[in-house]
DNA sequence: CGGTATCCGCTGTGATACTG
DNA sequence: CAGTATCACAGCGGATACCG
């Protein structure tokens, strides 16, 4: 079936997609955990030094809910959490990419 | 040459992509300005009934200073002032669309 | 180890009034 | 017609202390 494309309709559905990537720590996570890694909390606090625990259980939480990264809970002590994403999550590679790429056109349109 | 792709450098070139976009009304904008069309101050009013003029102002400026806006005065009576996208901005049209993909993929992944 | 809870400042946005 | 100026407010993120 078709949808379709008014520019209200259009804005709506990217900010839809932009609303998962909005937050300060998001894209710097995610870019951590590309190509299949799975890493732990404190992994992480490690690779970002600069975030606070707060933001990063927020930020993750969130991601979560979202449907791009997952949690995965190991029973054992001491507790193990690791982190990784979801082929959602995965499949949003290209796309920043292609913003990537779009960034540097600018320097060469002018 | 080329450049180092670490997971910092390629989050802050997104970054730096995406607050481009940031702005609650910049998108809608821009949909309204995608095909190469021309509107007036007024006429993008009333294409978006519920922007107030300071925010219209300050979204045009800022997309203005970003360089996806260009904005056209005619010097007459009464003023008249057209806004438009340039080649820059034009070029993120595909960008746009590979995200609401990507927004459409979630639903075919679960 | 992997979190919660709380307080607080800053920035983005809205409402409203005014202007060349 | 096409703006500018001012005040008010809510939500994001930072700092810090505490918990199972």
């Amino acid at each position: 079936m078709e949808k379709e494309l008014t520019p209200t309709s259009a804005a709506d559905g990217v900010e839809q997609a932009l609303k998962v990537l909005e937050g300060k720590w998001k894209l710097l996570i995610m870019f951590h955990l590309f190509g299949g890694k799975l890493l732990r909390f404190s992994e992480l606090e490690r690779a970002i030094p600069a975030i606070t625990q707060k933001m990063l259980t927020q930020q993750l939480r969130q991601m979560e809910a979202d449907g791009v990264v997952r949690r995965i809970l190991h029973h054992q002590l001491p507790p193990k959490v690791e982190y990784g994403l979801t082929e959602w999550g995965q499949a949003l590679c290209p796309v920043l990419d292609a913003l990537l790429k779009w960034a540097d056109l600018r320097d060469d349109l002018r």
